[in-house]
DNA sequence: TCAATTGCGTTATGCTATAACGTGTGGCAT
DNA sequence: ATGCCACACGTTATAGCATAACGCAATTGA
């Protein structure tokens, strides 16, 4: 499976991402894409939803922005399975962790309800290692 | 522990919450509540931020809505410990799950990052039961 | 060539959430 | 009682997040 090849936009929103230092916004990517000709927020969004689809990012459901997938196989961009986020809400690191035994556990959960899922989205919000060293 | 009491404004949202089948956002509470004096959004969220602080209420990160919590013992608001939702993208319907594996899971998880757990959000999407039967 | 698809840009709009101000009330220590 | 404080409330305004709807241009493939 080939690398998609990502437009202009989709280069510039990604790597937006990526030298960032924590989650952003559509908002904040958009100022800062002001220079490069981004006017709108539908520039951004649009960008941001093929990122998605191509799983070279992920959207924080709790705080209504976006993080570059921590990921290093950019070329194919399968599902890696469920993703669950540690969130430092003072320095607003993200990390990203990825475990079998938690994908089982909340497999048999919705298997318990004849549950099809399609999407799963966990986010543990707190205080990082260095956050909390005071 | 005693039950909180409720406010007015308070009690009129959880009535809404509890009556509705499925998660409601801020505003549809405000358009349901324009009878009883309702005008404007500040008093639904008022509502909903005490209602989440005694556990009356879940906040869906995925979906910017709100349900009432399905435990039973509305009296001592204690903290129930991680939740889990399934939500049906079909009929929106809402079911809440609670396992001590998981939460260990994550705790462990956590745990390995040196990370110091403050609020845990588990959004499943995807499709109930009777959805899928098409 | 023609249609279908895709990305793009723009304007306008809608939905979600909070800031900042002032009012009224009830508790409670002085 | 007086003064103070905490809290719920109401209102207006504003901030922040997301999409609808239009039209244009480039690409692809029948």
């Amino acid at each position: 499976m080939a690398a998609q090849p990502l437009t202009k936009n989709q280069a510039l929103v990604l790597d937006t991402l990526h030298h960032a230092d924590g989650p952003l916004s559509a908002y904040t990517i958009l100022d800062k894409l002001r220079d490069h000709g981004f006017r709108a927020p539908l520039q951004v969004y649009r960008a941001l939803d093929k990122l998605l689809e191509f799983g070279l990012i992920h959207r924080l459901e709790s705080m209504n922005s976006f993080v570059a997938c921590a990921h290093p196989d950019h070329h194919h961009h399968h599902d890696h399975g469920v993703t669950a986020f540690a969130i430092c809400e003072d320095c607003g690191q993200v990390t990203e962790m990825h475990d079998e035994a938690m994908e089982e556990r909340l497999s048999v959960l919705a298997g318990n309800q004849h549950f099809k899922t399609e999407k799963t989205t966990i986010e543990i919000r707190g205080h990082c290692q260095n956050c909390t060293a005071e």
